[in-house]
DNA sequence: TCAATATGCGAGTGAACGCTCACATTCACA
DNA sequence: TGTGAATGTGAGCGTTCACTCGCATATTGA
């Protein structure tokens, strides 16, 4: 019988040594992702850029896409808690303020660090972990239509699900419009103030 | 000096046999990227699933790239006539009328091929033939912003740019999440009501 | 009818890639 | 300082894939 394939890393780092071969391999893979797109991102080449071995790589992953997967992982991860952070603050600031607000975080967790979520978002093939991107617009969906529900009085759409479907969606579309198209309108006040007229005017 | 890689097809049809393989192609490519996604899609699996020779595939398409940009091709083509038509039809209509025209034509224009738009859309790699689907999108920006200089008096907004850039970006965008992530909601009218609405509201 | 041309075939080629494994080096701890 | 565990190495294996080429078959037009 043949051994199953390897789904899991063979080691965690213990060490410090190896908790630091596992970040310069994150780092490089950002790097060549960026620089290669996804298909010429071949293993060798972030060992290569790590300054690492294959082998090496595969002590801490168990295959490019976990590797990937990780780094999605971790680029996610910090947008969350960026968004999330901000969302808590906002719970109960008024609708013109709260609209404004999180339209700004959005432009900021997106520019973190844009041509990788470039590349993430339109290289790295679906149906595997890519699920980890639309997690979080499902969740940013959540505490849109969870700030809805607490100030239903002020707002004039009866659907809520349908408003919060709505709004999240057009914010995160002009956001990644923006950040990955017309990197020249995020620097101007004007694109936040009209994304936030847009979204109050249909609110209110 | 080696041959440079080829670039062109080496032939082009010329009888009808040869356009019916050409037409097998392409439907083969469609049906394969769909069902096994654009990594798996090799050309031998499209040869045989068109029931023809990888001989002669490449007679026709020089490169899976350009056998899969042709197929791009077919399908924007299909996705702009239907849009450029309805948008000549309502460069005179009034703005409500014209938005809710406009929504629809774009809804019906994603339902063409919607799991093959999926694919290509999200699956084809990027820096190659892809710039087609951009291209299609900023067309549609640019008939925005005519019809909003035509009817500049009855709108408000006064830089038309913007204007342009967010209801282009968020028609796109929540018939895209629609089309893509819940099908369920194109069946009922309430989207292109609630959408209506946002974009009146905001240009009004 | 027949030759020239167009079309179709598919085994085979070479390159790239993900990944393994036998071995080397470094570290933790007695 | 010695030893077992942790970490690191990289040549090479097996496979897949895009693409070629010499040849077979079909079509056209005279």
């Amino acid at each position: 019988m043949p051994p199953r394939p390897r789904t899991i890393a063979r080691k965690i780092p213990a060490q410090e040594r190896a908790k630091a071969t596992v970040d310069v391999l994150l780092e490089a893979t950002a790097r060549i992702l960026v620089k290669e797109g996804y298909d010429h991102a071949s293993t060798t080449r972030i060992a290569e850029a790590a300054g690492v071995s294959v082998g090496s790589l595969y002590q801490y992953f168990p295959s490019k896409e976990a590797l990937v997967a990780a780094l999605i992982d971790r680029h996610m991860a910090a947008m969350t808690t960026m968004i999330e952070e901000k969302a808590a603050e906002l719970a109960m600031a008024p609708l013109a303020v709260a609209v404004r607000e999180a339209i700004r975080v959005m432009i900021a967790a997106h520019r973190i660090d844009p041509r990788l979520h470039r590349v993430l978002v339109e290289q790295v093939p679906r149906l595997g972990r890519l699920q980890r991107i639309e997690q979080v617009e499902s969740r940013s969906r959540t505490l849109v239509r969870a700030y809805l529900e607490a100030h239903k009085d002020e707002v004039r759409p009866r659907d809520l699900d349908m408003a919060a479907f709505l709004t999240a969606h057009v914010v995160e579309a002009i956001t990644h419009g923006a950040v990955l198209h017309e990197p020249a309108l995020l620097d101007s006040e004007a694109l936040v103030e009209e994304t936030t007229t847009l979204i109050v005017r249909y609110l209110t």
